[in-house]
RNA sequence: GGUCGCGUGGCCGAGUGGCUAGGCAAGGGUCUGCAAAACCCCCUACGGUGGUUCGAAUCCACUCGCGACCUCCA
């Protein structure tokens, strides 16, 4: 009925044809979060994107398995001998245990998650649970003969694989290239060539997260976290990997190639990779220490803003771009999403409780009918582009003037016909609240006080108790709901 | 230095050869007890220079500016 999905692979970088390498199952893998600090907007971004991947996945059919891990252990701050890990140096500031840090942070990622909407994966492995699984991984590569042991540490070996495979392919780069760029770091001896990339790291004395393995007690390196939970929930070849751009290179490049290593497989078939948050033209980050935390923009504490803004704001920014390009943060930028926001919103208010009353039974209007057919098809175009959001909201903006030139009676059921309105309906519900996972912000009262409220407002019109009339409105604008009078009568809606 | 990408109206942001998204803001109007919501009108842009073409924001060349990755980062 509707054009195929498309989507942008990194991997070839090319637009291909979304084929399931097994269907109707769809497995898909994202990079999750290294839980040693708050979320922020950026992570935000990575997860409301393959968040609404993964819902118009299902609702394509795919019976979709969704693996989003969490890292608790192996990542490092630096590259080399001296790099601290990320858990265990935020445990010493905080004066934790490692596990503790990890708990607080995640229970936080997932309250932050559950605010956007973004529905849990299906499975969410945590890496220091699969240590075992991770050792056996590393083992395989040296049975390959393409990693080495050097002072109770585990390397990969560049140099053996690019005999046997091209490393660089994700990220378009070969191994001269990457030499160019490569500064000389102290305490890189323990490799025999500055691209190799550790695999298992020997614990010194104080290393707190410390397991034991053939090469004595140490911990994984972060690349092999993914390549191994990915396998073993997945598979040795599934369809999506995911993440920020910014993993591209190295560590999607390292599972690759690590995957390469032991079951000769790309890992994933379709490699996607979100763009990043931009602010004051540069990436948001936590190594710049320019990032807004979830917590701060839905409280409105961070001195770039200048009121709070609610997580569907913040879901609704973000799918107004593209996944594919930068987007750029600002407090005005945020003013105008809520703004749009509310209105989409309010139109899901209002077409959710519209039925078919057609005031007489005129002709149908082929016109109107044939603008929504066609209206509806390019939301599916849209999506179906590569996940184009931003056009189709765009879509479902013009999708709104028909829901409300309805409810404002400009235009007759009649006129669309049952069919057409329904289809109507069903599309703009459809894309809203299911895939593009928008919901109504304001929980400020239960519908059955409301509509005593528009009673008790409607009643006072009646009577022109025009003060009667304000104090509601006052009271209820305190709530973030502003009554008004429509076509139909009384009605309320978001501001 | 290497690799890659971007520059669209006041802001955010789609758009890869003709049909010139969308949201917000600004201005005007309809409606209204006053409003709000909604609707209508208005504002019509593609960093610069040159080229290809009947025709370019879209292709090519040069140029200016910005960014990402090459170290941790969603």
């Amino acid at each position: 009925m509707h054009s195929s999905l498309q989507v942008y692979n990194s991997l070839t970088r090319q637009q291909e044809v979304f084929k399931p390498v097994n269907p109707p199952y769809v497995g898909m893998y994202v990079c999750g979060p290294t839980v040693y600090g708050l979320s922020h907007i950026g992570h935000a971004r990575c997860y409301i994107t393959f968040d609404v991947i993964q819902r118009y996945l299902k609702h394509l059919g795919y019976q979709v398995r969704y693996v989003r891990n969490i890292t608790d252990v192996g990542h490092l701050e630096r590259d080399g001998d001296e790099g601290e890990d990320k858990i265990a140096k935020q445990a010493q500031l905080e004066k934790l245990e490692p596990m503790e840090v990890v708990q607080r942070y995640m229970n936080s990622f997932h309250n932050d998650m559950a605010l956007l909407n973004v529905q849990p994966p299906s499975i969410e492995p945590q890496a220091s649970g699969h240590i075992p699984e991770q050792i056996q991984i590393i083992q395989q590569i040296i049975d390959q003969g393409l990693a080495y042991e050097s002072n109770g540490s585990v390397y990969f070996n560049i140099t053996a694989y690019e005999k046997k495979r091209e490393y660089g392919k994700l990220s378009g780069r070969n191994i001269h290239d990457l030499l160019a760029g490569t500064r000389v770091l102290a305490g890189q001896s323990e490799k025999k060539f500055p691209l190799d990339f550790a695999l298992w790291k020997k614990a010194n004395k104080t290393h707190i997260m410390r397991w034991p393995s053939p090469w004595g007690e140490g911990f994984p390196g972060w690349h092999i976290e993914c390549t191994a939970l990915a396998t073993k929930y997945l598979g040795p070849y599934f369809d999506i990997h995911g993440g920020g751009i910014d993993l591209l290179f190295p560590h999607h490049e390292c599972e690759i190639a690590q995957s390469q290593a032991v079951q000769s497989t790309t890992l994933a078939k379709y490699w996607l990779h979100n763009n990043l948050v931009m602010i004051h033209d540069h990436k948001m980050s936590k190594s710049l220490g320019n990032f807004i935390t979830l917590e701060e923009l839905f409280q409105g504490i961070h001195p770039l803003l200048s009121q709070a803004y609610s997580p569907m704001v913040l879901r609704f920014f973000v799918l107004q771009a593209h996944y594919r390009s930068t987007l750029s943060f600002s407090n005005e930028a945020l003013q105008a999403s809520e703004k749009g926001y509310l209105k989409l919103i309010n139109g899901l208010r209002v077409v959710k409780k519209m039925s078919y009353t057609p005031s007489n039974l005129g002709n149908p209007n082929p016109d109107a009918i044939s603008q929504i057919e066609q209206y509806v098809a390019s939301c599916y175009q849209a999506i179906n582009d590569d996940f184009n959001t931003a056009k189709l909201i765009a879509e479902l903006f013009q999708l709104l003037r028909f829901i409300y030139a309805l409810e404002y009676k400009q235009i007759d059921f009649y006129k669309l016909g049952k069919t057409t309105f329904e289809l109507l309906k069903k599309t703009y519900i459809l894309f809203v609240e299911d895939i593009l996972g928008l919901q109504e912000h304001c929980k400020a009262a239960p519908q059955e006080f409301l509509s005593v409220i528009l009673k008790m407002y409607a009643q006072a019109k009646q009577q022109k108790n025009y003060e009667q009339i304000d104090l509601l409105r006052a009271e209820l604008k305190k709530l973030n709901i502003m009554l008004h009078d429509t076509a139909r009568g009384v009605d309320w809606s978001y501001i």
